[in-house]
RNA sequence: GGAGAAUUGGCAGAGUGGUCGAAUGCGGCAGUCUUGAAAACUGUUGAGGGUCACACCUCCGGGGGUUCGAAUCCCUCAUUCUCCGCCA
């Protein structure tokens, strides 16, 4: 959520930024927005003359009780009464009027960085950087659910048995390399300098609005009504609200924060081979990165965070590509995206395993995520988050790329961690 | 799940209807003293709205109510602690 003295103040920034993002309604919006906020200041000071006014009278017939003279006490509650009246109009009408922009604010989007280039979908999508070999495969090369079939490590049938599609079952092999895969990941995360955390899987509804993912995207994470708590769509839901409603000390920055989870996603719309096998699933493993930072140290951070993924998919030996995303493709609160594809040989298409993005104080206001800076003063932070990284399409990139025809290899970083060097 | 007690500023902790955004202590910050540090002393130190700046307004776990007036009384929800029950 954009702060409204922003908005106020920038009026032709947030306007190119929303064109950006090809909002519709952009001038509309924000005009209304600034209406809204204007109202409700009115009302504010006209509430506040109000109970300045009754509060002083009240204080006088305080003394007036005091001093034994009720009469002239009486007469001025009759006053009380009738500001009390007033009072109570005025706070609804307030009420009214910050609920209303309240919710316009919650339709206006995080303003993109310059950078972000303009566009609609994800082809207009930038690619920033691209490495690794893409490997050519042998005669009879499989995609991913077909070697899962094949040596019988992933079954997406008995997953289908026991809850629905998109929560597979990993056996044997399949389930170790999945453990391996997350001990690799927060080792790699936490020799970078992020701590680690274990974070509830379910959170409360205030921590989905403090990122974003309430109101509006409720749809896409799986609600149990009964206790009001939404399973994780991913690890940066929890992890961020660590962070609600708390006031850093400046020193306090950067924080670093690392966390596996399983993300929970229902997924609304597919479509076809898009969706087969490990691409898209409702129920997933996800390592990820957070931190929050100070507003100069963003951008250096979301550098440092991209340098990162880099090097465990270089390690790791995977073709990948980095892609800025434009203004079309951009999530609602992020202010700069870059997302990390790994080329999968056997279905001959890009695979996101990562998104690695800037929210600048998009967040922190819903948040109420500020610091103390040098003057005293409280200023929103900055918090950031990227995937290190989403385990089944890496997971899908390793069993296609390193596919053999005797077995599928396992890169070199990870025998450690598997105890095995090959799957047949 | 049952019974009881509690929830106040960064922390500890007073305040049980009027001038209380809130005593006091600790901590933090600034200064005095000191070659420097410590100690001592002095001052300062919650958040949000509003304003050019003041004024002013709101907030004592959340929500609602009583009252001219609520941290203080009532209702309700949440959380914590103690005891009991159940249980990885």
């Amino acid at each position: 959520m954009l702060q409204v003295a922003f908005i106020r103040e920038n009026k032709e920034t947030v306007l190119k930024g929303l064109a950006k993002r090809n909002v519709k309604n952009a001038e509309e919006l924000v005009a209304k927005t600034i209406l809204a906020d204007e109202g409700r200041r009115a009302i504010q000071t006209e509430l506040d003359a109000i109970l300045a006014e009754s509060n002083k009278l009240s204080k006088d017939i305080g003394q007036l009780f005091k001093s034994g003279e009720r009469q002239k006490a009486e007469i001025l509650k009759q006053k009380t009464v009738q500001l009390k009246e007033k009072s109570k109009d005025l706070t609804e009408n307030l009420q009214n009027k910050a609920t209303e922009l309240q919710e316009l604010l919650y339709l206006i989007p995080n303003i993109p960085n310059e950078i972000v280039p303009a566009g609609s979908t994800e082809d207009d999508n930038e690619t920033t950087f691209e490495e690794g070999e893409i490997p050519t495969l042998h005669e009879g090369a499989l995609p991913h659910w077909e070697l899962a079939k094949k040596y019988d490590i992933i079954d997406f049938e008995l997953g289908n048995k026991i809850a629905g599609a998109g929560f597979p079952v990993y056996k044997g092999k399949g389930a170790k390399l999945q453990r391996a895969l997350i001990n690799y990941f927060l080792d790699k995360n936490t020799a970078a300098g992020y701590d680690e955390v274990q974070v509830p899987l379910m959170v409360n509804e205030a921590s989905g609005f403090g990122t974003g993912q309430l109101p509006d995207k409720e749809g896409q994470m799986y609600h149990d009504a009964q206790d009001n708590l939404y399973l994780i769509p991913t690890a940066e839901v929890p992890v961020t609200n660590i962070f609600r409603d708390v006031i850093l000390k400046e020193d306090e920055f950067p924080i670093c924060k690392t966390a596996y989870t399983p993300c929970f996603r229902r997924e609304a719309g597919s479509y076809g081979a898009h969706v087969r096998g490990l691409n898209r699933l409702h129920q997933f493993d996800k390592v990820e990165i957070v931190r929050i930072e100070h507003p100069s140290k963003s951008y250096e951070a979301l550098d440092s965070m991209v340098n990162h993924v880099k090097s465990i998919l270089q390690e790791l030996n995977l073709p990948y590509r980095i892609l800025r995303l434009c203004g079309g493709d951009i999530g609602f609160t992020a202010a700069l995206t870059y997302d990390f594809e790994v080329f999968s040989t056997a279905q001959d298409r890009w695979l996101e395993v990562s998104s690695v993005s800037n929210f600048e104080a998009f967040q922190a206001n819903r948040l109420k995520l500020r610091f103390k800076n040098n003057e005293g003063k409280s200023e929103l932070a900055h918090t950031l988050n990227g995937s290190s990284l989403a385990l089944p399409r890496i997971l899908a990139g390793l069993l296609e790329n390193y596919q053999t025809p005797d077995g599928i290899k396992i890169p070199k970083a990870l025998v450690p961690y598997c105890g095995f060097e090959i799957i047949n």
